[in-house]
Parts: structure tokens; sequence; C-alpha cells
DNA sequence: CGTAGTCTTGAATGACCTCAAACGCTGTGG
DNA sequence: CCACAGCGTTTGAGGTCATTCAAGACTACG
């Protein structure tokens, strides 16, 4: 992966849909590309934002930590998209952390350029508009799915859509291109890593999934849809969940 | 309150900052301006964006609903706010209901219209990017809280949130100023309005709230911050509201 | 082979929900 | 004016899901 990306992986990313080549060469030529290594912090919750990022190649998560040093997963960043960019917007410092989970590959502006091809562009404005506005509303169904449902159906749907979003064929199965820790779907689903360890065993042994170290490997979609939909027919053995020795 | 307001209601928003005289016009001429009854369903969730709103005077709040229909309040939207934008910008239906918790006016504007006008005007774009994008950390932030936080706690945040947001200074404290039944407060916290009552009633016991129909108001701001935030020296004496940092 | 990090499993507690009933405002009509 | 219905609210009792505390097993790596 060469540290010059052609400018049509640019012109593949949604946020510049709609420029002109002699536009693409432009921002091309205000960007720095970069390449970084596993388990780096991209960036610091608090930092001021100054660079907006996208990502070329890699994984990259982007982590909310609280007062008491809580974390909580907000998103993860796959090629092509954009992150770091809401804080340059919204003025002060950005709101989470960003770390690669993978070797990446990025490219970045500093805030200013950014502006500034905004208001040369409006379209770049417009089309950002929408990717915030779809990740406002994904956030917003989450929040709701969190506040209302039970945990094993909320795990149920964070491995779907982490499927979705970066399944890998594999033998037998969809696995999850990256490192993905216990620990890591508990801070995606806002629960422990003890009971998301008891829930995936649990599943394990029905032959939903297959487990590994900081792997996940989806066996059967269709039951696992079945729990997060909570459709008849499947119903999931919530007993066994329990450690066996139920009360 | 006429039903042509003045444009310099218009100009205060922050949707439209930086905005020229004969721009504000031109923005103005495309605009409907309504009232709304207190109760009034404005669009509902699933219908087809075609319009985007913003308030010029009263409360609306925007719901989501789930599948089975538990409800979560996303957000409440005072005078100078848009709402229904996102939608418009992320093509299909909108992601919520927004109704009318008092008597409101109202101004809209067609979804093509709109984009012309930010063609037109980068810079409302990029304000709005600002205004969708705060509202996104926001969200983010709740999303932390709701899934790391007992209830008690979100409770509290959800209060003083409102009050930041739509206080009213009243004899000996401040008030809410639109109804908010205990159900809402539920919906707003993801929790279920028995626990709401039950909190709420306990801390009216400690003076810290005084309680009416569809109406809350804080009499010991102090005291409430102290348990949003988990401080010492302020720890809760009652025996049905855990207080406390844990254990 | 030891060390550190990840993961599993057990047992006990408890926070919150669910179910159920009754209370008290508010507005309405007799 | 009072009776009544409707709605929001309060309160109790019981159950359970999930956390918390506590070990221990497994894997990767030097």
């Amino acid at each position: 992966m060469p540290l010059t990306p052609d400018p049509s992986v640019i012109a593949k990313m949604a946020m510049f849909q709609g420029l002109e080549a002699d536009d693409l060469r432009d921002v091309m030529g205000n960007a720095r590309t970069r390449r970084v290594a596993q388990g780096t912090r991209i960036f610091s919750q608090g930092d001021p934002a100054e660079t907006c990022y996208a990502l070329i190649d890699g994984r990259v998560k982007i982590v909310q930590t609280g007062a008491e040093g809580e974390q909580m997963i907000v998103h993860f960043i796959g090629p092509g998209e954009m992150f770091g960019t809401l804080a340059v917007f919204t003025g002060g410092g950005y709101p989470a952390d960003a770390e690669a989970v993978t070797d990446c590959v990025e490219i970045s502006w500093s805030a200013a350029t950014m502006t500034e091809l905004m208001h040369r562009h409006p379209v770049v404005a417009i089309n950002t508009l929408n990717i915030l506005g779809r990740r406002l509303m994904q956030v917003q169904r989450r929040l709701r799915e969190i506040s209302n449902e039970r945990v094993e159906r909320r795990i149920a749907r964070a491995l779907l859509r982490l499927v979705e979003h970066a399944g890998r064929p594999v033998d037998g199965g969809t696995a999850i291109d990256f490192p993905l820790s216990r620990q890591d779907v508990a801070e995606i689903t806002g629960t422990t890593l003890h009971t998301v360890s008891r829930t995936l065993s649990a599943w394990e042994e029905r032959g939903i999934v297959e487990l590994g170290r900081q792997k996940v490997t989806i066996r059967d979609p269709d039951t696992l849809t079945a729990i997060a939909e909570d459709l008849p027919g499947q119903a999931p053995a919530t007993a066994s969940v329990r450690g066996g020795s139920g009360g």
C-alpha cells in the first residue's frame, strides 16, 4: 500500500462524491497520508480538534471515556470512512479517542483546509451532512435499543452489525475482520465482559457462534437474527446463560 | 404572535448565521409559517422527509418508537432550533415522531428549497453541520451515560439538562417550561415511570425537588448535581433509592 | 517456564422491572 | 355543588437479569 494513494481511492469516498477531477487533485494536494501501526492512538479525547481524517485501509475504533474511566466504543471506522470530522465543526476538542485496531493507512486534512474546501465546494459540506446525519440516526437507534432491550439481544444486534460492517467469509461462517475482545463487545453493548463471555459461551454451545481469543465467528446468522428480533420458534435457552446454577 | 414573523427572528437562528439581509429575505420568501396546537403530531416516524422545520415559539418533542412500541424521547426542541432536518439529507423517512408539547409556532421549508439554499450559501450547510455535530456529540454522551450509569444518576442528569434547556425561574426554584410527565422522564432516561416516581418522591422528601402533575420544580440544584456527578458529602440517605458509589 | 493478558466460570447480592392495586387531581355533566 | 370518569401518579410485593466479587484456566510471548 503506497503512501501516495491514487486519487481513485479518494474519488470513491462518500465525502467527495460529485467533485470534478480538478477538485479531487486539489483535495489530494492538501492532504497528508500516513501509515499507522496497530494499537496507535491517533487522537485523544479532549485534544483540540485541528485535523480531520479518513481511513484508506485498516480499522479504527472511536472510544469515549467517562469521568470515572468507564469506556464506550462509539463506532468502528472502516476504509473509505471519515472520522474526527465532527469536532472540527463543533469547535472544542475531540469528543473521543481514536485508536488503530489494525495496521492502518490514514489520510488527513487540517481543519482550516477542510472548511475552506467546503466553502469552495458546497457539495462536500452536503455530503458530510449526509454522513453525519446517518451516523446520528444510527446512534439514536442504538440509544433506544440500549435503553429498552435486554443484554442478550443487544449483543446479538452488535454482532450482526459488526458482521455487516466488517464481515469476512471464512470456512463455515463469517468472521470479523479485526481483533475483537469480549471487553470490546461489552463496551459496544453497555454491559460487562463477564456477561458477554457467559452469553457467547451459551451461544457457542448451541452452535450459533465459534469463539477464539479476540475472535468471534458467526456460524448461524439466522438464529442470531431471531434472537436480535425476538422472533418465535428460536426461543433462546435463557437459563443456560446464567452459569448453569439458576436459582 | 403574528403568523408572518419578522426577519430578525430568522436572523438570530444558528442555522442562518452569516447570511446577508438579501439572503435572509430570500429564505423568508420560501418559508411557510404555521401555528400548531399543543398535542399536534407534526410529522410521524417513517413519513417521507419532504419538509424541514424550525421552531419560532413553543416546545416540540422528538420521539422514536421501536418495533414493539417502546418509545424513547430523543430530544426536546426549543425556540430557534431546527428539527426534521436530519432526514432531509439522509434520504428515507423521518426517523422519529415530532409532537408539539405546548402551543407552537413553526416555520418550514421544502427539502428541495433547503438543499438549493445550501448550494447557494455554503455557510448554511456548514452551520447545519455544526448543529448536527453538536447534537451527535450529545447523543453519544447520553449513550455512554445510559450504558454505564445507574438510574438515579441518569434522572438527575436529565433534570439538570432540562433545566438548562428549558428552565423558568419560579418562586423558590426552577421549573421546567412545559408539561413533563413521569412517563416522559422515563422515556428520556431509559427506565420505567415507576422507578422515576419512586426516585422523585425520595428526592422530594429530601427537599431537592417539588412535584406536581406533569411538573417538576428543582429546589436544590447543587444536591442534584452532586447526585449526577457522584460527588462526596451529599450522600443520599434513603433506603429505597441506592446512593453512594458502589458496594 | 514464567509472566501478562484474555477468557471462563461460580456464587451472592442487588438494582431495577413487572405485576397489581389504590390514590388524588382535573375536568365534565347532572 | 357533588358525583363520576379519566388520567397521571404513588406505592407495595415479588422476581430476575445482570452486576459484582472471586478464582482459576487458557493462550501468547519472551
